[in-house]
DNA sequence: AAAAATTTTGTAATCGATTGCGTTAATATA
DNA sequence: TATATTAACGCAATCGATTACAAAATTTTT
């Protein structure tokens, strides 16, 4: 109502006595027009509060400034932490960020994508739901030609881009580390094994127990779901066995609080009767009165990566798309839930 | 690379041998066009996998079905559950949601405004940062009639919509249950005094103390920043007193942490000596082996009602703009921290 | 069966910016 | 001064969908 009518390049090019196309051009810089009225025109765009409509130019160009991110869950807070990333990394560059949640159900995935695609969408970003099995509606995203770029949870798929961390190395470095405190018995709570992060992480295990000579028990792998009731379970189920574990690797924090809460109430202590590490360093692990060691995964650095594989993506406009595959380092965050040498030192302190 | 050109209306029309505008009628199942080539085009349409192209329409239509949320940080657990509500609540309708952070600078807030406002969105939800001080930015979202809807933290504004929780009433009842828990001398660690939500804490905190018949002491409410630092030095001063406060009312959960942290430190036993509580309810505080009392904000629902305001604001295509301002009931979540209740039940039970 | 009324469809402008091609104006060359 | 270059700008089509107005086709009425 307030009348604020937007303000066009025909009023601009009225208003100077020039055609439209001679502003659209100055406004662009184009050297074809003069310097004298390029400048004119900047001015005179300026004074009238000329914005450019980004709807025009984008049905015109062909590109909306616009990507979109499938996550399950916008507020978790590894995945928020990685959109925080994009954001930042892709933001300077003029882009806007629109978010999906998937819910982990493989049918809205597939919804997102379709109605992503139809907006005119510049790329998409996105870690597969747990529910995810075939890839028909990726293959779509790939045939229109939209640039996609997996992060954390990913398909194996040829030409498609994908920021990951190292989930073998992690589960080698957590396996390790327990097995350094003098564990010897060490548990594993895994997760969907759908999902590639999941069989790395065990596969890690595996293979630090291996090195280290530790026989690999199957009664020690569990299958968990990432929530806390679920690590309660697991400890519950292990600790009906003959021979109980020294130790539990889970490959979530809240699978490992669980476990945690369960061998409290069963009066076992941690870490002196069993060590215990989470996965996903999500930000309670560090504030517990026992904090839990924890892999980091840098969310936001891997959306930043991943920011900057589309872009480079973007960029080279060669014909060949060319499929990046980053694998960033996870880190290993020791905390009291599996550090005995700290309870040396304070013995040694009394 | 790989073909798949996009399909049109004007693909239709000459494949039926009809005219564009024909097709586009019978696509929006417009009464003028007869059934049957209704039917024809719908079918003809399904076969060549048309889809329609939304930035063409936007531009004609002015609507792009886009909404903005700018926010400080995406990937605070308050902030991203609010977004999590607005999405979920949107998309039905068609929305989708461009995420903007504006990092608490309210230079980042006006610029961000001012590239949504460009992008031709449809609605702003936002937070204000803590340094915002002036509105001239948003007034300007006003002058171009963009729907705009406050949440949580909002401006004393005429027109503008609002979501929030009766933070006044949260502090109230925070207090009052400590002095439930028969403490006497409750600090109280508020925040920015610019932002309305922690004048209205405070606000809550003075009256619960007056309705009691408790003395409002100065030295025992301090300014903190939210982090968990700012809890540590709010006790370090606190305990300088000469008269030590039994109680800490603290309006963020980080620095109700801290305070713990700091009291733990000193031997004080919480909550034996000193019960603590703080506010948003973030969920670490309800996995801590001490979990600390806290103020749910309900964020989802909040983001649920700030997308249900906008909806009505915009279906209501009256020119006169309604100003709704909802305002939402607090939870107490009692925990350990603060509840000495527990505490006797335990000494029972031994 | 002719005229009138109604249905159904087409023409062309519009949303705002971009751009290939052509034209005019200004400058350089002969 | 006449001609060749170059610089500066305008015309009109285009991106894809929508819609007021007009025209054609069909049905109803007399």
């Amino acid at each position: 109502m307030s009348g604020k009518e937007k303000v066009t390049i025909y009023d601009i090019s009225k208003k100077l006595n020039v055609s439209a196309a001679t502003v659209s051009r100055a406004l662009n810089q184009n050297p074809k027009i003069s310097l004298k009225t390029r400048e004119l025109v900047a001015k005179t765009a300026a004074e009238m509060n000329y914005k450019q409509n980004r709807l025009a130019q984008a049905l015109k160009s062909g590109r909306t400034n616009n990507i979109g991110v499938i996550v399950p869950y916008i507020n978790r807070s590894f995945f928020s932490s990685v959109i925080r990333g994009i954001e930042e990394e892709l933001r300077p560059h003029g882009y806007h960020v629109i978010i999906c949640q998937s819910h982990e159900e493989a049918g809205n995935e597939v919804e997102q994508i379709n109605t992503l695609l139809n907006t005119q969408i510049d790329g998409i970003f996105m870690s597969v739901s747990k529910t995810t099995q075939n890839s028909d509606h990726i293959k779509k995203v790939l045939e229109e030609n939209t640039p996609l770029v997996f992060f954390d949870r990913k398909m194996e798929m040829p030409g498609v881009s994908s920021v990951v961390i190292d989930d073998f190395k992690a589960g080698f470095m957590v396996t390790e580390h327990l097995i350094q405190q003098g564990c010897r018995r060490i548990a594993h709570l895994s997760g969907e094994s759908n999902l590639e992060i999941y069989k790395y992480r065990h596969e890690g295990y595996c293979a630090a127990l291996e090195e280290h000579g530790l026989e690999y028990v199957p009664e020690y792998v569990i299958k968990a779901n990432s929530k806390i009731e679920s690590g309660i379970e697991a400890v519950a189920q292990l600790w009906d066995l003959e021979i109980k574990p020294d130790a539990i690797f889970a490959a979530g924090d809240y699978v490992a609080l669980g476990a945690i809460q369960e061998l409290k109430n069963r009066k076992i202590r941690v870490p002196e009767d069993v060590c215990v590490a989470g996965f996903s360093n999500e930000p309670f692990t560090k504030y517990m009165e026992l904090p839990i060691t924890s892999i980091d995964q840098t969310p936001q650095l891997m959306g930043k990566i991943a920011a900057q594989v589309f872009l480079e993506q973007v960029q080279e406009n060669q014909t060949l798309t060319i499929e990046k595959k980053v694998v960033l380092p996870p880190g290993l965050f020791v905390r009291d839930s599996s550090d005995r040498s700290s309870l040396k030192v304070q013995a040694e302190n009394r």
